[in-house]
Order: structure tokens, then sequence, then C-alpha cells
DNA sequence: AGCGAAACATGCGTGCACGCAAGTTTGCGT
DNA sequence: ACGCAAACTTGCGTGCACGCATGTTTCGCT
């Protein structure tokens, strides 16, 4: 049930994708972004040009997507992996642990990615990325009775995401020149603790909901 | 203390963006969108086709655009003239409102963009843009107190106006050929009702504490 | 009124996204 | 084992996005 649909085919796909993420990030970090053409990439990868945009469609994707491959599919796992404690807790616990750097070997490409411009937008985009493997963990935890519900809960929380992004790109960039009040420091993990917050009336009513319709 | 900034200038730039919107709206449905070239659309608005593209970065978002035209900044509006009712149903009555063709001499245009598939996407991503208003119009309502918590709940408003023009644009294009439950009809209305439902929790604690913080 | 600065429109050049029409590899049925 | 069908890669061509440099219009200030 993992990702295998036929086998070989699906296989060196996957293999293709992954050398193009490497090597896009590879080139990247050597002669910094602004510099790294689409056919480099693609060459270091072994294919042709046009063979690389019918996997990513922006240099900028590629490369980021050698740092946040996958993390979609695990935070998903991660929701699953919390029945005990309740849909808001886990969806946010979750989301904390999969974003929040574990030791990856990504230090310095976060750093650059968050040094660009382009880059960062991607990267941002990138939190969209969670709306679809998260709906089906929350309709997990729903119950499948309501998948609309957990899709937009899921489009909820992947908005949110982006907002705790932008805002921490905005901190780590430019201080901490906001007017406002509250601020809630420039921490990765605070600031989506505190995003996130909004959310979970939603979340636990939708919850509440669906234990009511099934008692057990 | 509407759009004006500094006066003549900023004047006639929405005056070429207005030229732009609607020249790109009136090619589009004399020959169909595919054979729409943004040198035509420059040349009909009176514009370089460098200049074009300094107002839009796609030439759908450009025939979209004519549609839904401040669009964005009506929804904020109809929240603020709803400060007798909850702010979830002041949110969702508004949004129904503006989402809900109001006679509009668009309505082919409507069609034509629901047809097109290039120019769906493009549409979907509009209902992006209520966001920032949105932000503004929730923070007047929460009292300024908290501009984080407007931020997230007017991302995820969006989100949900997103997920339900999706789910129109599935359920309009291909019958109903759903195999869920419940799926809400194909009315534009009801979809969007149904699909702010679940955010209806977080909009009102959200209210709540706002007024806990500020009693009178 | 006139001047200096800033915003804006435009031409040009480069790199990229993507449709289309082959050629090639993989998978499946018999 | 063999051959057909579908999926994937690739070359080519076209249109577009966007940076940069330059000429022109607008604005604020004295």
């Amino acid at each position: 049930m993992t990702t295998r649909r036929t086998g070989l085919r699906e296989q060196k796909k996957q293999a293709t994708r992954e050398a193009l993420r490497e090597a896009a990030l590879r080139l990247a970090l050597e002669r910094g972004p602004e510099s790294v053409r689409v056919d480099d990439i693609a060459e270091a990868a072994g294919v042709s040009p046009r063979t690389y945009n019918n996997y990513f469609s922006s240099r900028e994707q590629a490369i980021v997507a050698a740092v946040t491959a996958e993390r979609e599919a695990r935070v998903a796992a991660a929701v699953a992996a919390r029945p005990a404690v309740g849909l808001a807790d886990a969806v946010v616990e979750a989301v904390v642990e999969q974003y929040t750097d574990p030791g990856e070997p990504h230090r310095d490409a976060l750093l650059l990615i968050t040094t660009r411009p382009a880059l960062r937008e991607a990267f941002v985009d990138t939190a969209g990325a969670v709306e679809h493997p998260l709906t089906d963990a929350i309709a997990g935890r729903l119950g499948d009775t309501d998948p609309h519900t957990a899709r937009v809960l899921a489009a909820s929380v992947a908005a949110a995401i982006r907002v705790a992004l932008e805002q921490w790109l905005h901190t780590t960039a430019a201080s901490v020149t906001s007017g406002g009040l509250v601020v809630p420091s420039g921490s990765l993990p605070d600031l989506l603790r505190t995003t996130l917050a909004p959310l979970t009336p939603a979340l636990d009513a939708a919850e509440q909901q669906a234990r009511r319709r099934r008692p057990q």
C-alpha cells in the first residue's frame, strides 16, 4: 500500500525524480541557484532537458524538493500514529514534528533556500502539498463518514502552515520589525503551534461530531 | 481611504489594468482563449507586450481577472457590513453573496472559463486573493488585538472557498460521479455553505475570545 | 514655476514551459 | 516465448516570463 503501482516502471520513475532533485540541490549549493541552468540539472541527472520538466515545472521546485521530499507523507503518517490523543493535538504535534528540522543533512540547504527570494517562494508553496495526504489521514480518524469535512480541515491546516512559514521567513529575514502585538518569537515550532491554535476548535468539533455519529 | 495612493499615477495604472482585462476577455470570447496571443491583448489595450506582463503574469490571469475583478474587496466589505450577526454567519453570508453570480454581465464568460481547463485552474486560484482583504475585515471584527488569528482564519476561509470551487468544477464538468456520500448537490451557494461549515467553530471561538478580552 | 528624483513604459535578450510527434522501453495476455 | 498496447523519453518548435537598460512622465519640494 506504499507507492507501488506497477513495479519496475514506477521504480525507475522515482529514481529519476530523486536524481533530478539531488542534482538540482548539489548544483545550487555549488554555484548558487541563479547560475544553474535546467540543462545542467538534466545533464547531471543523465536525462534530457525535456524530460526534466516532465518531473518539475520550475527550477526552484526541483531544488526545494530535495529538502522537502516525502515530508507530506510523513506528516500524514505521524497523524495516524497518534490515535490516543485528540485530533487537534495529533495534527499539531505531527506538523511540528515534521517541520522542525530533525537533524537533517540539509541544514545549509535550508539556509540557502531562506536566503534567495525565488526559492523562499517555492519553499512556502510546498506547504500546500500536505493537503492531500493529510486529508486522507484526517478522514481516517473521522471515520470516512464525511470526507468533505476532512478535506476542508486539511486545506485549512495547510493554509495555516503556509501562513506560519511566511511569518517565519519574514521575521528571520527582516528581524522583528513587526508593529503589532504578541509576535510569537522566531522559533518555528512555537510559530507553528501559535498559528495552528485558532483551528483547534474546528478540529475538535469535527471529531465530536464524528464520535456522535459513530458512538463506538 | 479607497485605493488612492498618489493620484493621477495610480489612476492611469488602474485604467491600463482594466483595459487589459477587458481586452483579454473580449478576445477570448471572440476567438476562443487558445488563439489569443499576449501580443493581441497588448495591442488591443494600446500598450506594449512587455507592459502587459507588468500587470499580469499569465494570459489566463488576465482573462479571469475580468470576471473576478474587485470581488475580493467586496467580500471584505460585505463582512464589515454585517456587524449585527455573528462572525461566522457574517463571513459565510458575505462569501455566498459575492460568489453567487449577482446577475453579472459575465454569464457567458463564466461558461467559457468553466469549460477550458487552463482557465478553470486560473479561476480556482483567484480564491486565494480574498485572503488579504478578508484578513483586514476579520481583524476589524476581532478588535485588532490578535492580527495573527485573523490571518489564519482568513487563510482557512480562502482555502475552503478553493475547495468548494474545485468541487464545483469537478461535479459540473463530470456530472455527479462521486462515489462518496452526501455530495451536496451542484448548487454553488449550497456548496459554499457546506464547505465553510466546518470552520464555524473556529470563527466562533475566536470571536468569543476577542469578546472576553474586550468585554464591552 | 522649475528642478531633481522616482515611478513607469518599452525594446531587447535569454531561459524556460509545454504541446506535438516520433522512437523506445516495459508490462501483460495468450 | 512472443507480440501488442500503453507508458515514458526525447527532439523540435512556439509562445511566454522576466531581468536589464533607457527614454519618458509624474510628483514633491523649495
